[in-house]
RNA sequence: GCGAGGGUAGCUCAGUCGGCUAGAGCACUCGGCUGAUAACCGAGAGGUCCCGGGUUCGAAUCCCGGCCCUCGCACCA
């Protein structure tokens, strides 16, 4: 030994290679290729093969362009679910889907300039959606799987695929064969220019200048209510050509409706509209002979005089009194809302404009004119017959097409439709077997299904699944052959939907030909129009569960943002208890909030307040991303910002930070063979025990009700508190200035590998990278599993739950907490600076038995290391109350004093005591000094 | 307009059979340590529990009425 020993040497300081910087951005690539070269996905299937199942069906993101934090925030959702899952013993496979068909990937394809707009064969066009859809899926997929994000990425589900289009095309048949599907007229958006109809999406509103014109119609039966001579329902409209189409007027049940005498005859309108409506007309306000509520009027009748047309009056909530008359001119032809109460009248939609805009012969002497220019030649006519009463120019918001920017109209069309009537009470009845999480989805769907109009399931575009429907040529009936939806399904089965543009309608038929049921023709021509996306993800359920050898069906949990409601929750529903006997796809649908701002308001580009998940994992690693969305309450809307995560980056860092101050301790120590049992324990490391089971069966329970944000808070806390704060702190002494196996240290380290390793446990579904990263370092078992992601979920361990001791540590450090007070004060006049440089004596009058001063008394000698001081005098039983400088109170009666611990610095330890004791070390405690005599012995 | 959900420190969240002075972590400020060191420990400051009524001895919590935000629907004749 030389002159100046290095007692710093001797002390058992942590060490790990577990780095502080975690430098995920580079990290995070390296694990995952790591991942890729186990083939984890299939590894833990594996590994769970022949368990309980609990099956997360993923719903389709739409394969075009990168994903945004919303499709993370899903995601994420799933793998910490499913990650979950497998770890609390379940087989839990997970296979991706994407949403391949529809209008933005075919209008993705047309601009891409490859093919010639308007002589594009159907072939053509689809070959390049394929292609679209296909890149679109592969960069998602990658951008997906970078987040960390398990599933069985090498076989992900694609509505493209022809098993998956096969099943779509049973369901379709399974709801047409039970008559739930039927053909009809109905207005769709439909912009003259382009000749073709439009989808919501393609819609855009902008300001236009129309005309403004009131109209009169003679009543004709008055029901006993209006008089039948020189009497006149008023209306007004922006959109003049659509009075050839007009078949009703439409009334509030509940608004008041007034019989004004004018000059002008008698005239029905609107009470509280008068007095605009005699301005507007330019005519001094008529005397109000009577008054009616809309409802009174239903069923009076009024006269068309440009068509000689008698029409009824009718009935609608959707009638205000903030414009016009209170009197809607209703063409069922032209109109969304015409066309639903004509429907509830009977009155079929007339729609005298064909597909360029031109009036049909249906509409008489405006025939062959194109619709905007009909409009000054009908108010003419309207002129003529008397039956105008105003006319002016009005600017207002109205829908445009978004692709040439003219302005669309209203038009009614051959559509397909799914009755929805037929099979509403099913559905509302299955879904009160599924559980919603939250409950009110429940109400919500219900709501929805309750109020449903017939589902329009056909669009007239090429991207997509044919509606498996053959037309009898001669009297245009459609066939609902089951033989011929079989047929159907198998050749796409074999050969894609292709198949439909491609073979003639006669390789559809059954054996023998098919022969029309109404007329007995044998010529058939195929449908043309594809179906609507939804029923396409909304088949999904029999397209991937039932086709798919490790799934199942039903699926156990749905898992979607709460606008799916609407989307494809309901839309699984409905196919579901049609195609598979009134049973719902899914047990339970668990719905996430959306995202918006720290200020709470929507993500909008032009608000510049979009969170780019790609930056953040580029900037901070997809764990923050997974962090943040485990630490937020996802139920409801979803804060983010760049502030939000920064400040998950920092929390993470505390949790990284104490993982790798856990692992450095551990770094000499085996838990099979150096683990102390519980009884050879000290105290406050069965306290630790104790401490970390209320943790494990918070954390589970949170797991399981899939509250993960109190997963998040309660790592986060004990972290800091329990651990950092608290246990780590105390620790330090012990660890670094025990003998490296004494019971004290091992004690120690026993504990510290239950929390480590529980950690890691807890912490790998959420921060998946950083967990696994953490278990490499964590000392193992031999038959430990190769992944994190393959050990279970920790479980409360009874036999060290102790209540009581719990509550006696409680209140020890409550104590401890009055003892930094005094300390505090102390080091603010720089009495003191490190803790160790104190001594603190305690008085408390004794108390009743089993009181603080007992709880002191039997804890004494421990007293110094919780508090990290010196010395600790305890005073029970009444003795002198403090005299020194820096004192305060503690629980109960208890008085702190802190005074400057006596004695000498250890050169080893830093506390203050009697040093050179043991001749050989003269700058060292007794303590010390024999850990180091008996450590050199060792040697 | 209708339906659903939400509004507690700067941020993320606890907190309901109504009950101490409304809590935690982080961030912030100040201080300590220099044997977890781009760490660690301590202390402090920070709230009109969205607003206004009501019930009650007592309301973040229950009731009524507003405001704001989000999702969905409807409307724009």
């Amino acid at each position: 030994m030389s002159d100046k020993p290095d007692y710093k040497a001797t002390l058992n300081m942590p060490q790990t290679e577990f780095p502080m910087k975690a430098n995920l951005p580079t990290r995070e690539p390296e694990q995952l290729k790591a991942w890729e070269a186990m083939d984890l996905y299939q590894t833990v299937q594996k590994a769970t093969r022949g368990r309980k199942q609990f099956i997360l069906h993923d719903g389709p993101p739409y394969a075009n362009g990168d994903i945004h934090l919303g499709h993370a925030l899903n995601k994420i959702l799933k793998d910490i679910v499913v990650k979950y899952a497998v770890m609390a013993g379940y087989d839990s496979p997970y296979v991706p889907g994407w949403d391949t068909h529809g209008l933005p990937i075919e209008l993705a394809a047309l601009k891409s300039g490859k093919v010639d707009k308007n002589k594009v064969d159907p072939i053509e066009l689809r070959k390049l959606c394929t292609e679209t859809a296909q890149h679109w899926m592969a960069t998602q997929r990658d951008q997906f799987k970078r987040l960390g994000v398990r599933g069985d990425w090498e076989h992900p589900y694609l509505t493209l695929q022809p098993e998956f289009e096969a099943k779509e095309i049973e369901v379709f048949a399974a709801m047409a064969t039970q008559g739930h599907i039927y053909r009809g007229l109905k207005p769709v958006y439909w912009c003259a220019v382009d000749e073709t109809a439009l989808a919501e999406a393609e819609i855009e509103y902008a300001d236009k200048t129309s005309f403004s014109i009131y109209v009169r119609f003679p009543v004709v039966d008055g029901k006993g209510k209006l008089p039948e001579q020189d009497t006149y329902m008023v209306i007004w409209t922006t959109t003049p050509w659509t009075m050839p189409a007009n078949l009703a007027i439409c009334l509030h049940p509940d608004v008041e409706y007034g019989l004004y005498a004018t000059e002008k005859g008698n005239m029905v309108l609107a009470v509280a509209l008068a007095k605009k409506v005699f301005e507007a007309v330019g005519l001094p306000e008529g005397e109000l002979k009577a008054t009616f509520t809309g409802k009174e009027l239903e069923g009076v009748t009024y006269r068309h005089l440009l068509f000689d047309r008698v029409s009824p009056v009718i009935l609608g909530d959707h009638v205000t009194v903030e414009d016009g008359t209170g009197a809607v001119h209703t063409a069922p032809g032209h109109g969304h809302e015409d066309f639903i109460v004509g429907q509830q009248y009977g009155i079929p939609p007339l729609n005298p404009v064909n597909e360029k805009g031109v009036f049909t012969e249906e509409a008489g002497p405006f025939a062959g004119m194109f619709y905007e220019k009909a409009n000054p030649v009908i108010i003419e006519a309207l002129e003529q017959a008397g039956m105008l009463l105003a006319h002016g120019k009005v600017r207002h918001s109205y829908a445009h097409c978004w692709r040439c920017k003219n302005p669309v109209i209203y038009r009614a069309t051959v559509q397909w439709f799914a009755k929805v009537e037929g099979f509403m009470d099913t559905a509302m009845k299955a879904i009160d077997e599924v559980q919603f999480i939250p409950e009110w989805g429940h109400s919500r769907i219900h709501n929805m299904i309750e109020g449903l109009a017939d589902w329009c399931i056909s669009r007239q575009r090429s991207w997509g699944v044919p509606i498996p429907i053959l037309t009898c040529e001669t009297c245009n009936e459609p066939s609902f052959d089951e033989a011929v939806f079989e047929r159907v399904a198998n050749i796409v089965r074999k050969e894609g939907t292709d198949a439909w543009w491609t073979r003639p309608a006669s390789d559809f038929f059954p054996e023998g030909g098919l022969v029309c049921k109404h007329c007995g023709g044998r010529h058939f021509k195929k449908e043309k129009d594809i179906l609507d996306v939804w029923f396409d993800s909304g088949s999904s359920h029999a397209g991937v569960l039932e086709t798919r050898p490790e799934l199942n069906w039903p699926a156990d949990l749905y898992l979607e943002g709460s606008d799916q409601h609407r989307g494809w929750f309901k839309s699984s529903l409905l196919t579901s208890v049609v195609a598979r006997d009134g049973k719902p796809p899914y047990k339970a649908v668990l719905t996430h909030g959306f995202l918006v701002d720290e200020k709470g308001r929507k993500m909008s580009k032009s608000e510049g307040n979009v969170v780019d998940p790609l930056k953040v994992i580029q900037q901070y690693g997809a764990d923050i991303l997974r962090l943040w969305v485990a630490s937020t309450d996802y139920r409801s809307d979803v804060a983010v910002s760049e502030n939000i995560i920064k400040q998950v980056a920092e929390a993470y860092r505390k949790i990284r930070n104490t993982v790798r101050y856990l692992l450095g301790n551990l770094s000499d120590f085996n838990p099979v063979t150096e683990a102390v049992s519980k009884d050879d324990m000290l105290e406050i490391d069965r306290w630790a025990m104790h401490k970390l089971q209320e943790v494990v069966e918070r954390v589970n329970k949170a797991y399981a009700d899939y509250d993960f944000h109190l997963v998040y808070h309660t790592i986060n806390n004990y972290c800091s508190v329990d651990l950092s704060a608290i246990y780590l702190d105390v620790l330090k002494d012990r660890l670094y200035t025990s003998g490296k196996n004494s019971v004290e240290r091992r004690s120690a380290q026993t504990v510290l590998y239950a929390v480590a390793d529980s950690l890691v446990r807890m912490l790998a579904p959420i921060l998946s990278f950083t967990a696994e990263e953490a278990y490499g370092y964590l000392p193992k078992p031999a038959d430990a599993p190769a992944t994190s992601q393959l050990l279970s979920m920790p479980k409360v361990d009874r036999a060290f739950v102790n209540e009581k001791l719990g509550e006696q540590w409680a209140k020890l450090l409550e104590v401890r907490t009055a003892v930094q007070a005094v300390l505090e004060k102390a080091r603010a006049d720089k009495h003191i600076g490190s803790s160790q440089e104190a001594q603190v004596n305690l008085y408390v009058t004794g108390g009743p038995e089993g009181g603080l001063a007992d709880l002191l008394q039997a804890h004494l000698s421990d007293l110094p290391g919780i508090f990290i001081v010196s010395d600790v005098h305890l005073f029970a039983g009444g003795q002198a109350a403090p005299s020194g400088t820096y004192y305060g109170q503690g629980p109960d009666d208890l008085s702190v004093e802190v005074v400057r611990a006596t004695g000498e610095k250890c050169e080893r330890c830093w506390n203050y005591r009697e040093v050179g004791v043991i001749e050989a070390h003269p700058t060292l405690c007794e303590r010390c000094a024999g850990v180091v005599l008996s450590a050199n012995f060792e040697e």
